[in-house]
DNA sequence: TGTACATCAGTGAACGCGCGTTCACTGATGTAC
DNA sequence: TGTACATCAGTGAACGCGCGTTCACTGATGTAC
């Protein structure tokens, strides 16, 4: 997210146009990238896209490997804050159900066919390379701490306790990963959809107990 | 699996070398995109590996695209093969627990490196093409087919039924990708291995239900 | 605010390599008798 | 079983294109006065 230069007192010299060329290059990556797919993408095709030519590239990035990096890096980022704004407000019902919230929750996370190529070809790529690996696992950290307080929320307005939060966020995440790639291969089919909803519900209520459980 | 071409009374001539060579590049296909990627991967490397020049290659097949769908077809037929062999060795105990039934299957599932990321990357590029997204909806269905009757035969013995075979046998395909990454993203971590056989055996009890429950 | 100057960001041409793709050819593999 | 012949499978050289990477350069952007 920020960058890792040693940062003056003042913002560096000219650099607007340097902050606006990089922006259109990253976005101009997540479009080819999603098309091409990373491994077949060029450097040529990403600058043709932003319309630039080579050299800007290289005056902005070292490897498509690291533009990749960057790219995924401000998405996710991205990502993540479009789910927190959706799910701060908390206005919609004093004490929501269960199935309610996780309806709302899954309705803040997109399932996206570009996003979705993109990641998986990114945690694959990932896999090589340990410090890339440590990203990927980060990041699903990330994710887990924005949606479990949200969950237990609900959770504790329906007078439920979450026994094991890690247990639970590593199903949650999983859950989440495994059915998207359902909704994405059947699109148009609303019961993969119902079915994700379902399962979700299932599991938290499983990996909760009523408080007169703990008695 | 088997050939699409029209099947003449004798096998074709001269097939034994063919059939050796066509073998011999499948397997340099799934080491090379491994290590490589998908993308990155080109047919050079892919002949070097096996021990031919570029020739052979067009000899075989017509594209990258082509080997890569024939390489994973065999390679997830044969994985089928391996789980189908495991669990038809139904000796290991007359009334097994449900508990024993999930470690068994899980056991006989190989959540290797390499193959995750073969699979990976197949997927995404599948979602750009409706055939191979069908391609891999059949295969998903497959793995279903042979995991069900077993997790079936354990409730059974358990006294339980299915409620909605269906929605179970999403759900287990969801939470096998989904927890598969975990496990590889975690290598070491034995909480990730044993968080996956929990979560798989609270999903198998919250889709069935006791024949008591059906009075 | 205006001008002269310094520095930076992106241009576009150039180079060369790796690789996809083709094809005439040779040695391997099968068939017929 | 042996030999002559036909066909096939893989070889290796050749061609050319696309692209990665570099770099001298120019016009854009900022600074100083």
């Amino acid at each position: 997210m920020t960058e890792l230069t040693t940062a003056p007192s003042r913002p560096e010299r000219v650099t607007r146009r340097r902050a606006e060329t990089r922006q259109r290059l990253l976005d101009a990556a997540a479009d080819v990238f999603a098309e091409e797919g990373f491994g077949r993408s060029t450097v040529e095709q990403v600058c043709e896209r932003a319309g630039f030519t080579r050299g800007a590239f290289y005056s902005n990035f070292t490897s498509l490997d690291e533009l990749f990096l960057a790219m995924w890096e401000q998405r996710s980022a991205r990502m993540l804050d479009g789910i927190r704004a959706a799910l701060a407000d908390r206005t919609a019902a004093p004490t929501p159900t269960l199935e309610a919230t996780v309806e709302r929750v899954l309705d803040a996370i997109p399932v996206d066919d570009a996003w979705y190529r993109i990641t998986a070809e990114f945690t694959a790529h990932a896999l090589r390379n340990p410090a890339l690996t440590r990203v990927v696992a980060a990041r699903e950290e990330a994710i887990l701490h924005t949606i479990l307080p949200i969950v237990e929320d609900a959770l504790t307005a329906a007078g439920r306790r979450v026994d094991d939060r890690e247990a639970l966020g590593r199903a949650l995440v999983a859950i989440h990963d495994g059915t998207a790639v359902q909704v994405l291969v059947e699109p148009g089919n609303d019961t993969v959809r119902r079915a994700r909803a379902r399962l979700f519900v299932t599991v938290v209520n499983s990996y909760s107990s009523t408080d007169t459980d703990r008695r």
